[in-house]
DNA sequence: ATGAAAGCGCTAACAT
DNA sequence: ATGTTAGCGCTTTCAT
């Protein structure tokens, strides 16, 4: 290790003859609190800006038993619903004076497990987590040792932690419901994994908006959020003699697959069939039809876990537990010109 | 603080009765170094089991000098590319036995320079930034506490910081190429912003592709990576009366701005324009007209990158000093069906 | 095979 | 207005 000697406040301490205490206090922002004089903070100040100092976050950490770090374990920054949450919740902790600690666990529900005990370790004060799976145990880890964590997007059935997530099911329901008011009968939903709530939340939202109109033309094929569960559902679904007047696919990349089957088919959106999803990405407006979406609300659902995360480190630090907070966040719908008025 | 007291290697070292150093040995895996008896070492490990201990990093970072993590630097997460290149950086390096301290600088300079102070103070062993200004004085603070950097994507002319990055150029120059064989001979190039030099590289790449095949009509517009950008100059270009036969968007973010143009002019790709891009977004096959577009190699970029960025600091640890390195990773082409062959 | 003790860099009682 | 000192949790040299 050939390091130079790593400048500390003891080296400025030596270098300005004044005691550890001073130059620390200085050093933190607490001199007027000690009534320190101009005179020495300046040479303090001076002697570190000199010689280069920056503070040894580790022994801040381990002395003030505070991390000033927050976990963000996500399934995939692949997904930009994703992200676009991790991007806003990065950048708005650090305007709050945390780091933070990212996790990108691939999808994969081991991962986050390490991802989860990694964070556990490092004593980070909070950890914002969108769950890959439904197992909750290694949050309880978390919970356990009384570190804050707020979920977003997906949720735990089975311990208390505040979560926000995108009202699945409203948005579901009521572009169900707009089909259903453009004259469509034959609605047909695409479904993601079935182990994602947020999947079941969508699925619900389609089937009672149906069941609530009356239809009995229900139907909900696939199990992936994947452009080849889109492909091959729709291929499967147009090939049929009673072929759907509208497909409702719940994502975006399943919806990408969908279209490709109808371009190899010829068939028009919306004129042979109407076509809507869930997701909003930005390319929809520049589709060959631009395509109607409900639009996840990416910029609250960050913002208020940012929030109820925060506010749930201070109450901890005042030993108030603040109770388990629910926020469904409605979504908003977009419309473009993907589905035929038939009425 | 109504914390329950942590359990440190003090509380096993008293429930179990034996020295701190003994504890510390087993739970750090140095045990059969020591010779510590396989009974001592069920003992403790046992122990720390029941009581849940994890070991406190802040102080083990204080202890080791080293804390274990590396930043990361991307201008925003909201673009794919950048959060693709994010996605492997974490998980790759956390196999290795790092956290990932993730900034988002927003696309600001002056927030990457508070980022990367804040990094050097959490002594973080290494960081990898994708730059998104030209100044360097911040890596500088860097360099100097001897900190390996590693640039990806974008890079500084005037300091000794390794970098990494699809070469733009001859991407950009290939590709310029295709169109010319296809018989193309009015080609224009919208652009991104001149302040990036991945920018300035296609550019060049295109010019010196027409130059080197002896095309007078060489046409460079645009200045920004967005949808207006390349709608605005689409919109231009088609209203001229000498109309190109070509145009080379140099992101899909300006492409999509130049479908939406085509397609409000009703001119079709590639019967009436040909249309190609640099990004590949996985939209592109989904298109009215699937677009024929470079692929960055997010892939090369990202393991590499950490590959380079281990080495330096491994062979820093020891004292040698590494070359700098500059990696230009080829990109590839992916034709679809965007471009009309002229002849 | 196990332990005692020093010290990493910092902060905060507790002096004065 | 400034200084002395203990200690956060851990690793490691040096003993035994």
């Amino acid at each position: 290790m050939s390091q130079l000697k790593h400048v500390t406040i003891k080296t400025i301490s030596e270098v300005t003859k004044l005691s550890l205490t001073t130059v620390s206090r200085v050093l933190n922002g607490s001199a007027k609190k000690y009534r320190i004089s101009d005179d020495t903070q300046k040479v303090v100040l001076e002697a570190a800006k000199k010689l280069n100092y920056t503070p040894n976050q580790a022994a801040v950490s381990l002395r003030l038993s505070r991390s000033f770090s927050i976990g963000l374990v996500v399934p995939t920054l692949s997904n930009p619903f994703f992200a676009d949450i991790a991007s806003i919740v990065s950048h708005s902790l650090r305007t709050k004076g945390y780091s933070v600690v990212l996790m990108d666990c691939d999808e994969n529900e081991a991962t986050e497990v390490e991802a989860v005990k990694l964070l556990a370790a490092q004593n980070v004060e909070g950890v914002i987590v969108i769950p890959s799976g439904i197992d909750s145990s290694h949050i309880n880890i978390l919970i356990k040792r009384n570190i804050p964590v707020v979920c977003i997007d997906r949720y735990y059935e089975d311990i208390p932690v505040s979560y926000v997530a995108t009202n699945h099911y409203t948005g579901a329901f009521s572009m169900t419901e707009y089909l259903i008011r453009a004259g469509h009968t034959k609605i047909v939903c695409i479904q993601g994994s079935h182990s994602v709530v947020a999947n079941n939340l969508r699925v619900k939202g389609y089937k009672d908006a149906m069941a609530a109109n009356k239809k009995a033309w229900v139907k909900v094929v696939g199990n992936s959020f994947t452009q080849d569960n889109g492909y091959i559902e729709t291929r499967l679904l147009i090939q049929k003699k009673e072929r759907p007047t509208a497909i409702f696919t719940l994502s975006d990349t399943i919806m990408l697959g969908a279209l490709k089957a109808l371009a190899e088919e010829k068939l028009a959106i919306p004129y042979d069939i109407s076509l809507v999803t869930f997701d909003n990405s930005s390319y929809l407006d520049f589709l060959a039809c631009p395509i109607t979406s409900i639009a996840q609300p990416v910029n609250d659902i960050a913002n208020i876990s940012i929030k109820l995360l925060l506010d749930t480190i201070k109450a901890n630090a005042n030993g108030v537990k603040l109770d388990q907070m629910k926020l469904l966040i409605s979504p908003s719908t977009v419309y473009r010109q993907s589905v035929r008025i038939l009425k």
